[in-house]
DNA sequence: GTCTATAGAGGGATAGAC
DNA sequence: GTCTATCCCTCTATAGAC
């Protein structure tokens, strides 16, 4: 009846991906993690020993789990279409139902005022984000399902950031946002 | 020889500004403001009671910018492709030369840590840019300037959200990213 | 592995002198 | 209109008991 010596870790993680995602690195403190789960301050520093050591594996949790992710989407058969709409999904999901962003915007929100280390997680993260859609656009334009006159990198980039405006133009004029940016992503790659 | 006594009072809100467009509420301290400009922290005091309101006073002051400028942009002629640039060129001016996000992001980034004031001012302003947007969407579609083929609205707040992630991505991967953003935002008007 | 206790810094805000 | 001085709070982090 023992619980797992690894559960409390993970579960810090859990509400430190929320808070970090949800409010940015300035937002929250540990009494936002500790109280709601009924331990002190003390109990997260000996599992990660600083605020930064905490967001940065926060930041390799969410790399790895996009990494997962993508590689799940590949397999199932390699259309660029489902490839999209997945990577959407897994968006529309992040915003609407945990009411959390993409972590490159709360990075790059807050930039100057961040450890070194979360700054390069998030432009090794930036970089992977790139890399994998715009793999997807060169696939979809070769298959003849997206249509676009520029370069795959270009393509990626504006859709990456049309996705990064949409959770926040969501806060702050309701959720349908989502649906019409995602619809007009679509819309504009000939969907 | 006297100074204006407006003088302090401009100066600390500049200051405010380019700190609260550039690390977002969370992210600066009144040491920041008052060191650099030689006085004490009682000072932004006396000018602004509390951090809410010298904020707020950020925000409302985006907002009269915003809407002198695009009082400014109608009165070259009236043609869609002109707002379009000239709103553009704005935001890139703000991106590239300021290091400003668009106060948008700041507050829904921090959201549920805010003020309400804030809160309702970021309402406002995201009503008023969209507002703006749709019409010159909906003008450049009339004229058979732009092309696209869904709601005026949702093709402006798609072009708004691109932008706001445009400013996020800069931050991350380069300056660069700003002209390939907007030339893929021209690019999809059918420009 | 979690606790209590506390250090030590920094935050916003106020009172009262000048 | 700006200052000094101070209050009170919150924050991250550490030491040492259990």
């Amino acid at each position: 009846m023992t619980i797992p010596r690894t559960s409390t870790r993970e579960h810090i993680l859990k509400r430190a991906t929320v808070l970090f995602q949800g409010r940015g690195y300035n937002g929250f403190s540990f009494k936002d993690i500790s109280t709601p789960m009924g331990i002190r301050n003390a109990a997260i520093h000996y599992h990660f020993s600083t605020k930064s050591d905490l967001c940065s594996a926060v930041m390799q949790r969410y790399r790895d789990l996009l990494k997962s992710e993508t590689a799940d989407f590949m397999k199932h058969g390699g259309s660029a279409r489902y490839q999209l709409e997945a990577y959407l999904a897994f968006i529309r999901h992040e915003i609407l139902d945990a009411h959390c962003m993409c972590p490159l915007t709360n990075v790059a929100v807050a930039m100057d005022t961040l450890p070194d280390e979360i700054r390069a997680q998030a432009v090794t993260l930036s970089n992977e984000l790139l890399a994998y859609l715009t793999r997807v656009m060169e696939l979809g334009r070769e298959q003849d399902e997206f249509q676009f006159n520029c370069a795959a990198e270009q393509k990626a980039l504006s859709v990456k950031a049309t996705l990064q405006g949409a959770g926040q133009l969501a806060r702050l004029m309701g959720p349908q946002v989502v649906d019409q940016v995602i619809d007009q992503i679509r819309c504009d790659l000939g969907l």
